[in-house]
DNA sequence: GCGACAG
DNA sequence: ATCTTGTCGC
């Protein structure tokens, strides 16, 4: 059964807020992913003024990071970027891009945070619950907490905290460079998960999954773009 | 009431 | 997220 048949997706603001409060209950923030032996990261991209979603999911075998698989879908939304709510405009995409990806990946990272959200539940965990798999949050930047800078070497590491608690990890991926910000997403730990983004990040600052992913997002809505613009205005 | 605020 | 060219530093 499809997903979206269980999960409303078109709500006010005010009513995803209310489901975030209830769907955090499922969300287990612990775990072990196993051996792991395919990645997989996932992304969305979309033109300023449009109101259509591009979402990728690309797959790689782990360690060595050679990409398996790559899939795509796009969905017309009118959720807009609300801090705290971007599963409800990224979601329909990503999951319809999910349905149609053949490989099972071990473990999922995402293009945002997991548990380090106002109501623990993050693009990262709400995934992790829908798609019943384990997550990891990779953010750009904070939503909510605070953390110290980690040392300039690449492999350092500084805990988010909110409220003293330890909500996730600012992690240096690449030396001198800004970190990124791990939390967990759903059944996987914070140590396993901070292991898998350092030991997937080679040379750049993001995880080769996310960074894959964002790359072709990026691919994926520029063709479409020039397709439609083709079809729908003839050149004279 | 005033800011902060993933992508 | 996206708009955008060159430019400074490792």
């Amino acid at each position: 059964m499809d997903i979206r048949e269980t999960h409303p997706f078109d709500l006010a603001p005010a009513e995803a807020i209310r489901l975030q409060e209830r769907l955090r209950k499922q969300v287990r923030p612990s775990g072990d992913a196993g051996k792991v032996s395919l990645v997989a990261g996932a992304d969305a991209s979309y033109t300023k003024g449009d109101d259509v979603i591009h979402a990728v999911v690309v797959a790689l075998r782990y360690p060595d990071l050679t990409v398996v698989e790559r899939v795509s879908a796009a969905t017309v939304t009118t959720f807009p970027y609300i801090p705290g709510l971007l599963t409800f405009r990224e979601g329909p995409a990503l999951i319809e891009a999910f349905r149609r990806l053949r490989s099972e990946p071990d473990v999922i990272f995402f293009d945002g945070q997991g548990i380090a959200h106002p109501r623990g539940l993050g693009i990262a965990s709400h995934m992790g619950v829908l798609l019943d798999r384990p997550t990891v949050g990779v953010a750009k930047s904070l939503l909510v907490g605070t953390a110290a800078e980690p040392a300039v070497e690449r492999g350092s590491t500084a805990p988010m905290l909110r409220d003293g608690e330890t909500i996730g990890m600012a992690v240096r991926t690449k030396e001198r460079v800004k970190p990124v910000y791990v939390s967990v997403g759903h059944r996987i730990d914070l140590v396993q998960a901070v292991d898998l983004v350092l030991s997937a990040a080679r040379g750049y600052r993001l995880p080769e999954p996310t960074r894959q992913a964002h790359l072709y997002a990026n691919t994926v809505r520029r063709e479409r773009g020039r397709g439609e613009r083709q079809t729908s205005l003839p050149t004279r």
